[in-house]
DNA sequence: CACAATCTTGCATAAACGTGCAAAACGTGC
DNA sequence: GCACGTTTTGCACGTTTATGCAAGATTGTG
């Protein structure tokens, strides 16, 4: 067990939720409180997080799950939705798979734009809310809220009744030999529908998630047909993908 | 439960209202009144508000009054929403129905009482998101912007498969005569098969919605087993539904 | 003034905390 | 291989903190 393996943890659990429970971090990790603690403590005395009675909190103890997480890479991910949406035509029907970066998207869809947008995510939808143009179907399903999104049977049922000329894949890796990967089964499955119903793939990817993979295979990298990346990242990186077929746009 | 989650809660209550209720804020947290009013001294004594007989103020004055007018009724909503969920019992699996006054029940529920709540309002569900005891199970289907609500094949059919033991039905319009009643079509299938799915009903209805029929029936008199009106609603107008069986709660 | 609601204070308790210490894992140099 | 220092972790100890309850003071209402 790496310590460094917690802190990746509690730094994105801070950043997704805002606060952290000493017990649960134990928990997690199968470790003692006391590592926890020193854990949280180590982080405060960094500056990643304050810490508090039962836990810590976030520095910018402002929002919940789904603001905050727009937060920590906010402007690279502006930046590339502004890049991903252009790929959008009037008049299409489009998946939009959960994740912070999707959310992104969402909020940079044209309000003039006509589209129906079927999404399993509640921060998608509620960008999506106010878009007069947008025929909008909520994929039902439990809602996890680890994920910030919905799964499980009925929300694979759902979308295994539909059509989607367009997917946005969230993913939580991406690389040129095992695709676009998950790192929980259930939101693996409910990725796969997506992609088995759809004529495109589109994969946005911060900077951090290129050449790393999840457990969870989701979509092999010659499913791929598009995949919008920081303007700095290398070009080796993308080297391969481009033997796949994928077209690259750089923002 | 982080003391520091109170806190952020009290200062984003003052923003929004500009007050906040000792025992309101005791009753959202399942925490003492003592507990409550120790919260308020703590951020009076840095300044975050300042303490009155009864809870606290925001320190600006002009804090709050800007949402207040967009919606007149916010106020009675919140005082019937805390009634409301009384009628709630840890354990339990509800429907909430769409609707601002749901909204409002779905903000009173407190985190500590342990619930699966299925909806298909995307307002209820972004309260219950951060309840970490709720399972929150989302009724798909098509999104009615006007409605601010999921309708359709897809939500009945899923509804269909679902079972609660509490519904807090949203209604247009209530009356002794009727019964619940609301605008929309597809809003009254969705209403329907609530009912049809739940051993109990409640409707919380603001004044202006008394003795008022919309177009589609949704739910006979004699099914509404509780109804939360205001105090100051007259006892003639509820004698009626006394007689259907229906209790009737002031707040 | 009477009465109820609200508040403060003190106390008890359980949870969370920090510290010191020892065992284990690890690398390093001989 | 072996001796040594470092790091990490869990455990035991005493301390601090949060919370609810009770008792008495204070405030608002009629």
């Amino acid at each position: 067990m790496l310590a460094e393996q917690r802190f990746e943890f509690i730094r994105a659990e801070l950043a997704a939720k805002g606060r952290i429970l000493a017990g649960d971090l134990a928990a997690r990790f199968s470790v003692s409180e006391d590592t926890a603690r020193r854990d949280l403590r180590e982080l405060a005395k960094v500056g990643d997080c304050r810490r508090v009675y039962g836990g810590a909190v976030a520095i910018a103890p402002n929002a919940g799950p789904l603001r905050l997480r727009n937060d920590l890479l906010r402007d690279e991910k502006a930046r590339l939705a502004l890049r991903a949406v252009k790929l959008i035509h009037s008049g299409q029907s489009l998946f939009i798979d959960s994740g912070s970066t999707n959310i992104a998207i969402a909020n940079a869809i044209p309000h003039s734009i006509e589209l129906t947008v079927a999404t399993n995510s509640l921060g998608v939808a509620a960008a999506l809310a106010e878009h007069s143009l947008v025929r909008l179907i909520m994929l039902g399903g439990t809602y996890d809220r680890d994920l910030g999104t919905c799964v499980g049977q009925e929300t694979l049922r759902t979308i295994s009744q539909l059509h989607a000329e367009l997917l946005f894949l969230g993913s939580c890796g991406v690389d040129a030999v095992h695709g676009a990967t998950a790192f929980d089964s259930a939101e693996a499955d409910v990725k796969r529908a997506m992609v088995k119903n759809s004529s495109a793939i589109i994969v946005v990817a911060t900077a951090d998630k290129l050449s790393t993979a999840a457990p969870f295979r989701v979509a092999s990298p010659d499913a791929i047909r598009h995949l919008v990346v920081d303007g700095k990242v290398k070009t080796s990186t993308l080297a391969q993908f481009k033997k796949h077929g994928t077209q690259i746009h750089r923002a």
